[in-house]
DNA sequence: GGAGCCCTTTGATCCACATCAATACCATTC
DNA sequence: GAATGGTATTGATGTGGATCAAAGGGCTCC
């Protein structure tokens, strides 16, 4: 390969800029002030484009690096020796992958494009530095790791003690709410995994998820189009979580 | 209250220290050389003992520390409105409470005494100032807070993929792995909790847990005796979890 | 050391969800 | 625009664990 050009010339690899990202409420720099997001641009390396159902990392790989979402979205799943395989999450952009590799410095999960996407690589030996240079970004980053604990915790409630449709009802409660904090309509949306990935993750089979869309439809509380969803009635989906006959 | 002597007294309230402490090997200081261990034991407060059943923090509590186990365990859970509780975890000596309360600054789950237990205090703010001129301790913290995101990927993929005996052994693996740990018999141990709070941990009812037990019993893969456990036949025990005919 | 209560075990029955099965639908790709 | 294969819906049947019920055992607290 040869450079014959001596015009600068904007790289495909445009260096990303936490700066300019409109997602950055939802992300590391929030809570910043703008010097110290010129630093954390410093840190930030590389954008990296993952098509959709390649891997960003797998379970066992090395950990040197987490990962913000700039554009799409991914599942996380772990996957048994039998082949039983559990989605322990769904992730949005502005979210931040990889925290689960800290811990043995190796990933102890899959995290798979849902569509075509693109992240920021965070090296994290580089943003453990500079952690302890700004007390606002380590605190950041202590928010969002606690935040993945909290969310955990939610799942295992659902995971543990909720029936099919209280399950089905919270994940999509869920959804709405992670879209609007994104600018997008509560109630009308697109789901970018299948019904097979939406069991997996509420512990229930494809056919109960479906049968469960069907009935709320039904009753009308969504309607539902394959992928594309429009909330018909927030409140009954609601009331299907707390007024519990139990 | 009076003071009358004026000779000093070692008050019960003896301070902590991280450098005399047998459980530094799993706890906080893991990593770090004696002199940090030392600044360590600046920040950590006050031991503060909690009897059985007695709460050390509850959902919705201010958020000002985490809390490092000394002696005994505790339970976590989170109740939702309608009454449905699900146990979010058991803990034990050198374990680490409290990480749930970072995002909000309020603690979204209870923790509970499963007996006279003692905590070390470690407010929060104290310990990001410390984390920040410790690299060690820095490091060591986020690999503790890691390890729970990683610990609660498991119990999803128990609670989404496992069946009642299959959940059981994994539960009794995971306690006898925690006791070895703690320099205890890997295969003789005395369960602190209950068969109700086992089930609500593994999203089971009590009496499956109990008829599990029964049938381990019956198996001859451990010997049961109300919450005296012995473990007979731990390759039988993992058989049951990898070998899943599905 | 006895009373009371919580915890545990075990049995019988029920039901929510899994499983099995067939068909329909949609998005690619050639 | 037909072929292909993954995805979704819906029905029929099966089953693991929940629920209901009762009795026994072991702590805890007087």
């Amino acid at each position: 390969m040869q450079m014959k050009s001596v015009v600068p010339v904007m790289t495909t690899e445009t260096k990303t800029a936490c700066s300019q990202c409109n997602l950055r409420e939802l992300c590391l720099p929030f809570g910043l002030d703008p010097r110290e997001v010129d630093q954390l641009d410093e840190v930030v390396g590389a954008r990296r484009k993952i098509k959709r159902q390649q891997h960003l990392y797998r379970s066992g790989d090395g950990f040197e690096a987490i990962y913000a979402i700039r554009a799409g979205s991914f599942k996380t799943d772990v996957i048994l020796e039998d082949g039983r395989d559990q989605v322990t999450g769904f992730q949005m952009t502005g979210e931040v992958l990889g925290l689960d590799g800290i811990s043995t410095e190796r990933h102890s999960c899959n995290a798979i494009a849902l569509e075509d996407s693109e992240v920021c690589v965070i090296p994290f030996s580089r943003l453990e530095e500079l952690s302890r240079q700004v007390e606002s970004l380590q605190h950041q980053f202590h928010k969002i790791m606690s935040r993945e604990i909290v969310r955990d915790h939610g799942v295992m409630m659902l995971l543990g003690s909720m029936r099919a449709e209280e399950r089905l009802a919270a994940f999509l409660l869920n959804m709405s709410q992670r879209f609007t904090a994104r600018g997008f309509s509560p109630s009308e949306f697109h789901l970018r995994m299948t019904r097979d990935e939406i069991g997996s993750y509420l512990g229930l089979k494809l056919e109960t998820v479906s049968r469960a869309f069907s009935r709320f439809q039904e009753e009308g509380l969504v309607a539902v189009q394959q992928k594309h969803i429009r909330i018909l009635d927030t409140p009954g989906l609601k009331r299907l979580l707390n007024h519990h006959a139990a």
